[in-house]
DNA sequence: GAAATGTCTGCAACCCGGTTGCAAAGTCAG
DNA sequence: CTGACTTTGCAACCGGGTTGCAGACATTTC
């Protein structure tokens, strides 16, 4: 599986130095998104700014892609295949008001209104709240 | 016109100080969303935590909502007629990535897709991201 | 009106997520 | 091995949001 992450990361053009590694299998395990907080408290013992910085090399490779869930921080989840984050490959997430765990929900790709001419669309964040599954009794 | 924002204030249960009036004012007449540093510098003057306090009174009784647009602050904006901020209240937003403002898309209602069973529903925060009309050349 | 009660405001300080400058450690080609 | 470049760790900073507390203000009660 060393491998496996080292192709992720070699097909998206970053080179594989262990923390990445480390990250992305982190992120890979994950159900849900992860802060950059969870990230740090998952492995005492490396700097956050390390962390951030993976991140966003990871973000400008679409390797993975931010969430803004209103939680006050920002969650982090792999993109899926081919996705180059644009409008058109985004999906809609899910945060657990009671959990505050925040879910990619992939089955559902997001559409965006038709707006007048004169908006020009670049991006979108659709965020549901509510309860998970694993938290409705 | 003071009339006006008292009429709205009271219709919501909220005993109109002069500070409420003033914030109130503030957020009818803007045609974007404001966020509480953009208030506080509308009038030199006033505590950052009393606006805020007056903000949290507004949500509260559901004169304004937040607006959570990714920019790094909330934005808030005054609420429709007979608004609850429920779901099926809810309207898109737009984020200019250029001007930095935030708009409410009232004539554009969001739709939350159905999700399985499992998922409760709460809340939702859909924004656009892009250049709005008065931006694009 | 004066005192007592409750609400609103200002100030200061704090918390926390995100971000940056800089120097040390690691990588790699020549 | 040497020098150039990249990655990491540390420390400090920034900015939005939040809170405790005390003084100002308003409202009720006598
Ligand atoms: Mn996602
Ligand atoms: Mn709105
Ligand atoms: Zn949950
Ligand atoms: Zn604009």
């Amino acid at each position: 599986m060393q491998s496996e992450i080292n192709k992720k990361l070699e097909a998206k053009q970053i080179k594989p130095t262990p923390m990445r590694q480390l990250v992305l299998n982190l992120l890979l395990q994950e159900p849900s998104a992860l802060s950059l907080r969870e990230l740090e408290e998952k492995f005492d013992k490396v700097d956050k700014s390390t962390i951030y910085r993976t991140l966003q090399t990871f973000q400008a490779h679409y390797l993975i892609h931010a969430i803004e869930d209103g939680s006050g921080s920002l969650r982090y989840a792999v993109c899926e295949e081919n996705c180059t984050c644009e409008p058109h490959h985004l999906h809609f997430h899910f945060l657990c008001l009671k959990c505050q765990h925040t879910y990619c929900l992939h089955d559902y790709p997001i559409q965006i209104p038709q707006l007048p001419e004169k908006y020009q669309v670049i991006s979108a964040n659709f965020v549901i709240k509510g309860i998970c599954p694993n938290c409705k009794a």
